[in-house]
DNA sequence: CCGCTTCTATGAGAAATCTCATATTCAGTT
DNA sequence: AACTGAATATGAGATTTCTCATAGAAGCGG
C-alpha cells in the first residue's frame, strides 16, 4: 500500500464519500489518501496501525492466523467502512491482518494527531457504535449458522450472495476459508450441486442453473 | 423480572458499582432497579426493550432461536455489563433473548427519557465502543476456534475454564449448546475423557483428574 | 402419589467433514 | 522453454459429529 499525495485526488475522494459526515470536527484537514493493490496488506498481523482507515473504494478480507498454523478468514468488508477502529479504541489483542481483494482506496486519519479528537466526538463514536454493533450482528449470525447448518445450506446461500449476475466466480480457496470447511469438502459439495443440476460448470466458475433449488436449500438460513 | 422501588436498595446498588462512571450526565437521577430470578427473561425475543440495562449482579445467557427451531446459545455475560445496548443504538434485527442464570440485579435507564442524552454523551459512547469491540473480539475468537478445532480440544478448554475448584458441574445441555455440538456428541467426548482418566465422574459432575492432559488438549486454542 | 417435563445416559448407524495422496492446469519467473 | 508455486480436481479412507431410539432419574405442579 502506498500513499497518494496528489491533493486533487484526495479532494475528489473526500467529496465522493460520506467520510466527513462521520465527524463533527474538520476531519478533512487531517485526511490522507492511500492506495492498495490486490493482495496488499492494509493491516499486518501484530502491527499497531498508525491510521484510522475509511475504506473509500474496494473490498478487503480480514483474517487471523491461529496457533494451529491454519489461517481463518473471518469476514469480507466492502467500502464504505472503517478499518483499524478496534485498535483505535484499544481493544485489539489478537493478531489480525486486512488484505485488499482488489484495488482499494483508503482515506486515513493519523492516530497520533486525531486520537483525542476522535475519542471525544460523539457523532463519530455513535457512528462507530452502529458500525461495531452491525459487525457484531453479522458475526453472531454466522457463528450460529455455521453450527446449525451443514455446508450444503450455507453454500447455497453463499452462491446466491456471491453471484449477482448468476455467475459464480469466487476462488474455491477463498470460499472454503470463508465457509469454514476444507477445500476438499467444498469441492465435494459443489460437484454434488453440479450432479443435481443446481449449477453448471463454465470455463471460469459456475452458472446458477436452478436458482429456485438453491433458494430452497438456503432457506432457513436467512433468519 | 420485577422492579424494586426501594430507594435505599437502589442507592446502595448505585454506590456499589461503576455505573455512574459510564456517563457524563447525572444518570443516577434516571436509574431504576430490577431484580430477576434464575430463568427470568430480561430481554424477550422480538421485544423492543424499554430500558438500557446495566447488569449489577449476576450472570445471564444470550441466545437466539433459528428458523431451524434450534436454539443457539451465543454467549454468557457476567456483571458488570450492558444489556439491550444494541437495541438502543438501533442495530438490532434478530430476535434475541437474554435470560438470567441466577439471581440478577439490573440498573436500568429508561430509553424514552435518556435516549438522546446517551447518544450525545461521548463518555458513554466511548465506553460502549470498547464494550462492543471486546464482545466482537470474543465472538471472532470463538467463531474461528469452533471451525478450526474438534470438540475434544474445545471441551478441554471449557472444562478448565468452568471448573475453578477442579470440579465441573455445568449442565450438559447448556454446555452442548455453548460448545455448538449435539448433546450426544458431548456425552461421547466426556466419556472418552473418562476412559482416558482425564476426568472422573462424581455424584454431581466431574472432577478434573488429569489437568496436565486437559491443558495439553486445550493447547493451541488459547490463541 | 401421579403425570409431566427436563436432564442424564447409552447404543447403533448414518451423515458431514477431514486428511492425505496424486494429477493437471495456469500464471508468473527465470 | 523449463521451473515453480498456487489453484483446481478427484479418489479413498478415517474422523468427527449428528439423528434417532430408548430408558432411567430428578424435579414439580396438581
Amino acid at each position: 500500500m502506498h500513499r497518494i499525495d496528489d491533493v486533487n485526488v484526495l479532494a475528489e475522494c473526500l467529496s465522493s464519500s460520506d467520510f466527513e459526515l462521520n465527524f463533527s470536527f474538520p476531519a478533512a484537514r487531517y485526511a490522507r489518501l492511500f492506495h492498495a493493490h490486490a493482495g496488499d496488506f492494509i493491516l499486518r498481523e501484530g502491527e499497531e496501525p498508525a491510521y484510522l482507515y475509511y475504506l473509500h473504494t474496494g473490498r478487503v478480507k480480514l483474517y487471523l492466523t491461529l496457533s494451529n498454523g491454519k489461517v481463518s478468514l473471518i469476514d469480507f468488508f466492502e467500502a464504505p467502512c472503517f478499518l483499524g477502529e478496534m485498535e483505535l479504541i484499544g481493544v485489539q489483542r489478537e493478531s489480525r491482518a486486512i488484505q485488499a481483494l482488489g484495488d482499494c482506496r483508503c482515506l486515513a486519519l493519523p492516530v497520533r494527531e486525531c486520537r483525542e479528537l476522535l475519542l471525544h466526538d460523539a457523532l463519530f463514536l455513535r457512528k462507530l457504535c452502529v458500525y461495531l454493533g452491525t459487525k457484531n450482528n453479522r458475526n453472531v449470525a454466522s457463528l450460529s449458522q455455521n453450527q446449525a447448518f451443514p455446508l450444503a445450506n450455507r453454500l447455497a446461500a453463499f452462491l446466491l450472495f456471491a453471484s449477482p449476475d448468476g455467475h459464480y466466480r469466487e476462488r474455491h480457496t477463498h470460499a472454503a476459508e470463508y465457509l469454514g470447511v476444507s477445500y476438499r469438502h467444498l469441492l465435494h459439495t459443489l460437484s454434488d450441486f453440479s450432479r443435481k443440476g443446481y449449477i453448471v460448470k463454465e470455463t471460469r466458475g459456475y452458472r446458477l442453473a436452478n436458482r429456485a433449488a438453491l433458494e430452497e436449500k438456503a432457506r432457513g438460513i436467512e433468519s
